[in-house]
DNA sequence: CTGAAAGCGCTTACAG
DNA sequence: CTGAAAGCGCTTACAG
């Protein structure tokens, strides 16, 4: 068995408490014990056991994150940000895969209470009654990321304000002249707000909203391939004179392009198309994809700073932050030619 | 604060004992005590502390599971086959996210032992005399996954069979005609070793050896798009009448195919391209990659049982394990016509 | 079938 | 500056 904090007290003739003191950074220690202490921690090849230490201090240092999906491409960016900042202030990460289940996060919170996490930081896809009782009872704090939960629940979110990045993006391509703007909905919360965003920017502006939503959430690339290829299918044969496809992400946007590459028609000459989210191969030569950029990595800081300032007593009721986002101009949108959209035009007026 | 185990011995007139026993499932109980004390537990809305259940039963049941690099797409499928395996067994997994670098490395190995962990998966990048140091001393059970340890450190591994899987797709390529078929070699001991069964398999076939070296390790898409791209430049210069390229990895077969692109020459027509490891993206239609794919779910459910396997002292010392890959035959490689085989042929036989 | 007691390895007032 | 003692919330022989 490994050295106990009673064999080092003895090895140096010292109390327990006075250990424990040196270990724990007290200064009010005689430089000579706190070496010698040092010393016998060194030769017996000393590790505190933090199950031990955690039950007595009643705190454990853990933040619970839950991953949607560890295929989630947006997971890792998030976690980067959360865990850089909770391991400065000396707190762990314990990752709970979900899966895209309900069922597991319900059993990640009871996890949870078990290891007694001193926070969480959670993804979840539907605010079940369920999951919204057991936070309710919890008794640990809890900040949600990139989903938004019902206002009576008074868990605090962090999300991107996808809302405004919808109109923005709308106000870029209306920028380049183009006015048939289709829309690809994701059908998930998330692209439930893009697609308000959207259809919202079409009425002010006075432009027709041609939004179609796909059946999967699409998370997947393979099945947003399928997706983004029936929708823009649906898209050629509804609106055949649209000139630009907002697709809700860069998957369904590449979804898109292949349908386009089949039948023919080349982005952006033909049509141009963007998406949201910008994938890592997004910027490959064959998409080019003008995309939506999330401050992923900003997201996942500023939900941790949440998390601490909860669990540090500042702010026990934060606000919820919906953070901004940039457009990343690339290839795949131009601007409309004069011709073309007089074209589109007199067809419309005549 | 929340409700201890005496709370609940109390609250039904029983012993702490008992709770405790009918809590870890003994049956030796009366059952009208049993649901009494189940009421309780409900009632009094009790959840078991790990933290001293962790304590005093001295073992924790978690397994550490290091990531070498939180976007890495294969980390994702290896942990789904570990983790499904060990939860079956009633452990948990504690992710450990090393950022490439052997420091986090060895932080998180101290923090394995100062947790107690019961056992430890890990995917180090390199084994410094550091590492291997601190594995010798931290008598926590280790199993390599993805990575082949030294054979004095006595940690067992569970890999990819890269040596036979790289002759397979050699011999692949030739069974298509090839014969001048060049190599793009991922800068990593699994790099070296696909490049050991490449040329093996040249020499054995007595064909010529045409090898380039990237730079960087290349798991990043974007680095790994440059460093294709500049191989296979060298390539096409020193070898100009290549007709097939082996790459190292999918994303190195992509850099390539920008080159090609850029070249103005058409994949497969012009040359054939394959990769190695089966992205997501390699199926899109504009690269149809034909590539290796590795079993990734299959290795790490086979890494978690060897750990078992050792941790439940099963078998002390396992045997390595190298496990077998498969083909995925799509578009990026064609049969050569005989006709460019003649022709080649001819140019060196004249 | 059940309880009293010791112990797991720490921390933390309290006292000096 | 240091030590003795109680306590954190469980489990586990031991005894009956």
């Amino acid at each position: 068995m490994s050295a106990t904090i009673r064999d080092v007290a003895k090895y140096c003739g010292v109390s327990v408490s006075t250990v424990s003191r040196v270990l724990n950074g007290y200064t009010d220690i005689s430089e000579e014990t706190a070496n010698r202490v040092f010393a016998a921690i060194r030769t017996l090849d000393y590790v505190p056991n933090d199950t031990a230490r955690m039950l007595s201090k009643k705190n454990t240092r853990i933040i619970g994150l839950t991953i949607p999906d560890i295929k989630d491409p947006f997971f890792s960016e998030n976690a980067a940000g959360a865990e850089k900042l909770l391991q400065e202030n000396g707190y762990q990460i314990f990752y709970g895969n979900m899966e895209r289940s309900g069922e597991k996060l319900l059993k990640f919170l009871q996890q949870a209470r078990q290891m007694r996490f001193d926070g969480l930081i959670i993804t979840p896809d539907e605010w079940s009654e369920e999951l919204l009782d057991t936070l309710q009872r919890i008794s640990i704090p809890v900040v949600s990321l990139r989903r938004r939960p019902p206002q009576s629940s008074g868990v605090p979110f962090v999300d991107n304000d996808h809302y405004r990045s919808a109109m923005e993006m709308m106000a870029y391509l209306t920028g380049l002249g183009h006015m048939k703007i289709a829309h690809i909905m994701l059908p998930t919360c998330i692209g439930e707000i893009r697609r308000e965003g959207y259809r919202d920017f079409c009425r002010i502006r006075g432009i027709e909203a041609r939004d179609v939503r796909v059946d999967l959430p699409a998370n997947k690339l393979d099945q947003a391939k399928e997706n983004g290829y029936e929708a823009m299918k649906i898209i050629r044969e509804k609106y055949p004179d649209t000139t630009a496809v907002f697709a809700g992400t860069d998957q369904l946007a590449i979804g898109a392009m292949i349908y386009l590459r089949e039948a023919g028609l080349s982005v952006p000459a033909d049509i141009s198309v963007v998406g949201a989210n910008d994938m890592d191969y997004s910027s490959l030569p064959w998409f080019d994809l003008t995309t939506i950029s999330l401050n992923r990595t900003e997201m996942g800081r500023a939900a941790a700073q949440m998390l601490l300032d909860i669990i540090e007593n500042r702010r026990p009721h934060p606000e919820n932050l919906l953070l901004g986002s940039t457009i990343v101009e690339r290839g795949s949108a131009v601007r409309l030619l004069s011709g073309e959209a007089e074209g589109n035009k007199d067809g419309k007026a005549v």
